[in-house]
RNA sequence: GGUUCCGUGGCCGAGUGGCUAGGCUGAGCUCUGCAAAAGCUCCUACAGCGGUUCGAAUCCGCUCGGAACCUCCA
């Protein structure tokens, strides 16, 4: 029996917003899509989360023995300021601010981007396509709404004609919206829109002579819309109905909506089993965002360099700083969550190691209470991961499971009163769930050989003086570490064991 | 204005009909030469009002408060 068919997962399905057991296509693969970023700008905090929502699902699919399939791109061309008629790409415009090459803007935010989730420790996704690398295809698709009736040409610019997709398709299927209120809200149609309808969306969008990012088409010299290439480069590699598709609440409406859209028009099935949208990072209970101005670079968060923060925090902090929530709850952000949750990190880091030490032990004494405990945190934390990727309670788990294992090693309860199947289980699962799906490392772990075999050296001294009954010189030791980021600590059995800040 | 969501103890944050979530803070105890770490104990909440029910934080209604989307955003 696989894991994955022990603790079947369930999803949040925003498509029927119900929560539903996750019924792979292709019986023990996933395909996967997540909108990745528009490299126009550094990648903020807020970004982060949803990009951390989906490493935790690609991650947990795989540990319970998945194949996955996981497709992340990179927008990097068609991502309009607005929806207007005159509308800039922002890829383009940048590049006119910054007076470079778009491709240049490209290449420094996509770096930054894969630097920053590096240092938060997510995995890179299977496949990562970019949209410049897929013109051809959306101008294939393009053209192929157009056969269908489904898009009209003005002046070199190819249109999605949403009303026409309305009269045999629900657009607003996916955010819940209708038509005709969609028609009636916002911004006006004017004169100088091309647009048949303010619904309408671009496909394709004529270059001005000014616009920098162009190539050929059957109507001119353009480049693509915003939403045509997640359309193109998800059903590419993952076909046109895939399992997963992931995204920040935000891009719900219009652009996954415009997705559906695009698919169901050019292939007549709808693309997508199981949306999943993550939840937004708040600020004072307001969203975090580049236009309101609040929103925190994660460099500004690990320096502690930003008016908002007190001090700074490192990855692995904020790593399970937002893993405390469940990804469909918005979450708010401050100093002392923050500072909360160094101290939790820190608790399950610390036990981590210790378990990692520690082997079982053959005895005769069986508590049968205590296999049956270890065994029901066992399995509270595979139910909660599969129960909608549900860290927050899978987290409470593994704090249970860390009292468990600082008393294995105060020796206030035995491991020799288990059998050593449970306690392997028990093991094996803490340090799973910790590294492998979580992805919460010991960020103090030494590399560094030299200093290991100093600190042998000063651990030796010490041991000695103490012997000695020096308490004056020990604790000096002690003191003189600590102010240089090494805290000593004394083990009951007179092993000494030291973390570094 | 339309659509949707939320309001949980000092703080953060799970939980959707009956069973102590968990973390942080605070108080006390144990261990330790003293610290640190760790363990144990205590602080038992669900915005307000009404309703359904044997039973509601959880379902329904109303009121108050907050947020998101309907322009661009993960």
């Amino acid at each position: 029996m696989t894991l994955y068919e022990k603790y079947p997962v369930s999803l949040s399905n925003s498509l029927t917003s119900n929560k539903e057991v996750f019924v792979p296509t292709n019986p023990g693969h996933v395909g996967m899509y997540v909108c990745g970023p528009t490299v126009y700008n550094y990648v903020h905090l807020g970004n982060v989360r949803t990009f951390l929502t989906f490493d935790i699902v690609s991650r947990y699919f795989r540990h319970l023995g998945y194949k996955v399939r996981y497709v992340r791109n990179i927008t990097d061309v068609g991502h309009l300021e607005s929806d207007a008629d005159e509308g800039e790409d922002k890829i383009a415009k940048k590049a006119r601010l910054e007076q470079l090459e778009p491709m240049e803007i490209v290449q420094t935010y996509s770096n930054d981007f894969h630097e920053v989730l590096h240092q938060f420790n997510m995995l890179p996704p299977s496949i990562e396509p970019t949209a410049t690398g897929h013109i051809v295809e959306q101008i294939e698709i393009t053209k192929k709404l157009l056969n269908k009736g489904l898009a009209y040409e003005v002046n070199g610019s190819v249109y999605f004609d949403v009303t026409k997709y309305n009269e045999s398709h629900h657009y607003g299927i996916l955010s819940g919206r209708k038509i005709e209120e969609l028609m009636e809200s916002g911004r006006k149609l004017d004169s100088q829109d091309e647009k048949r309808n303010k619904v309408d969306f671009a496909l394709w969008k004529k270059a001005s002579p000014a616009h920098i990012m162009r190539w050929p088409s059957p109507w001119g010299e353009g480049f693509p819309g915003w939403h045509i290439e997640c359309t193109v480069m998800s059903t590419k590699y993952l076909g046109e109905t895939f399992d997963i598709h992931g995204g920040g609440m935000d891009l719900k409406f219009p652009h996954h909506e415009c997705e559906i859209a695009q698919a169901v028009g050019a292939n007549g099935k709808s693309p997508v089993k199981y949306w999943l949208h993550s939840n937004m990072l708040t600020v004072n209970g307001q969203k975090m965002s580049k236009s309101l101005g609040n929103s925190f670079l994660p460099s500004e968060l690990f320096a502690g360099n930003h008016r908002l923060l007190e001090r700074g925090y490192s990855p692995m902090t904020v790593r399970f700083f937002m893993l405390q929530s469940h990804y469909s709850s918005t979450l708010d952000f401050s100093n002392d969550a923050l500072n909360a949750a160094e101290k939790g990190y820190k608790k399950l880091a610390n036990s981590l190691s210790v378990v990692k030490k520690m082997d079982h032990t053959s005895g005769k004494v069986a508590d049968q209470a205590l296999a049956q405990a270890l065994n029901q945190l066992v399995q509270d934390v595979y139910t909660a991961m599969s129960d909608d990727f549900n860290t927050a309670k899978a987290i409470a788990a593994l704090f249970e499971m860390s009292a468990r294992i600082n008393s294995f090693k105060a020796g206030t309860i035995g491991i020799e009163s288990v059998d050593s199947a449970t306690f392997n289980r028990f093991k094996a699962t803490y340090i799973a769930m910790m590294e492998d799906v979580l992805g919460l490392t010991e960020e103090t772990e030494v590399n560094n050989n030299t200093l290991t075999k100093v600190m042998d050296v000063v651990i030796g001294l010490r041991k000695k003086v103490r012997a000695d009954r020096n308490f004056a010189l020990s604790d000096k030791i002690r003191d003189d570490l600590q102010a240089a980021g090494i805290q000593l600590k004394d083990g009951k059995d007179g092993e000494i064991s030291y973390t570094i800040e």
